[in-house]
DNA sequence: ACCTACCTGGCC
DNA sequence: GGCCAGGTAGGT
């Protein structure tokens, strides 16, 4: 399932090679995975722009967009064409054109050569100007693909607002231990809440609340400043190892040309209920906990 | 703050 | 043949 990591590798490797490219045409196999604007309109917003940068917030990827036609116009072309752009510079405004792109639970992006045979459940696909075509498959269609101003698309509840992203420079361990909030609601709740701390699915969740030694189940209001503390640094610690092993491939997910991630081989709680934990030998325990599957050390986290 | 629908491949 | 996986939206 991608969460952030799995994401973040996405938008790295789309960045590389989607930036300066331009759509130069556009295909809805699968009217319903677009969710705004109304199909056939979505395809003559993304047909002719040119990809200037790619991005996330959260679990959503975000291509930025020229407008058609605009290129060399000046004051509308940006001054960062090279590509190698750090992404600090990029415009993180609510007036720039995107592709939006939410992968769900099972979704993939690919980019091919236009000849290469399509995956299964492949639902849209951009032809680019260099021969490849950016695809969107998902075969449970939980995923979503959008175009428009972002402004717009915020306003029409296409992209809700999140809470603080674990691993955005703006954010310090004190704010990301506030965002966990102090509701009597399970702190696994507010891991998952996409609101409160963007970017965390049940894979990451898990695996952070085992790092920090806290019970998914232990009530936020009851958390400890050290607990606190710990969750905020679990979260940078897991997320960042994931990203630097590409990702966890438990079943779907696949990067860019369907390589598998590398991290599922380091998860210490995620899908090992009853198997002795890392730390202490004991077995784990798996639970239900906000209607997820969760799996934790009844000795090392309390 | 909770509940259910959405979906399909995989597994018992 | 039926159930389960789970991110999000939308409803109560």
């Amino acid at each position: 399932m991608p969460e952030l990591p799995e994401v973040e590798t996405v938008v790295g490797d789309l960045r590389t090679a989607l930036v300066g490219r331009r759509i130069v045409a556009a295909a809805v196999h699968r009217p319903v995975v677009v969710r705004h604007p109304p199909w056939p309109t979505f395809a003559t917003t993304v047909m002719g722009t040119t990809v200037r940068g790619v991005d996330r917030q959260g679990k959503f990827v975000l291509c930025e967009l020229t407008a058609a036609g605009s290129e060399g116009v000046p004051g509308v072309a940006r001054q960062r064409s090279s590509g190698a752009v750090p992404e600090e510079a990029l415009d993180d405004g609510d007036g720039r054109l995107v592709l939006v792109v939410h992968l769900g639970m099972t979704g993939h992006l690919g980019v091919w050569p236009r000849e290469h045979p399509r995956l299964p459940h492949t639902h849209v696909v951009l032809d680019l100007d260099d021969g490849r075509q950016l695809r969107f498959a998902d075969a449970r269609r939980f995923g979503r693909v959008a175009a428009g101003v972002l402004g717009e698309l915020r306003e029409r509840g296409v992209v809700p607002r999140l809470g603080v992203d674990p691993l955005s420079p703006g954010f310090g361990a004190a704010a990301i231990a506030a965002a966990l909030g102090n509701t009597r609601r399970p702190v696994k709740a507010a891991l998952l809440d996409q609101s409160r701390i963007a970017g965390l699915g049940n894979i990451y969740a898990d695996e952070v609340c085992h790092v920090a030694g806290v019970r998914p189940t232990r009530r936020c209001h009851r958390l400890t400043r050290s607990q606190r503390q710990r969750l905020a640094e679990a979260m940078v610690a897991v997320l960042r190892t994931a990203i630097t092993d590409r990702g966890s491939s438990i079943d779907d997910y696949r990067d860019l040309w369907n390589v598998p991630g590398r991290h599922q081989e380091k998860l210490c709680v995620y899908g090992r209920g009853g198997q002795p934990c890392v730390g202490c030998g004991l077995p784990l325990k798996q639970t239900r906990v906000v209607g997820r599957t969760t799996v934790y050390c009844p000795r090392c986290q309390r």
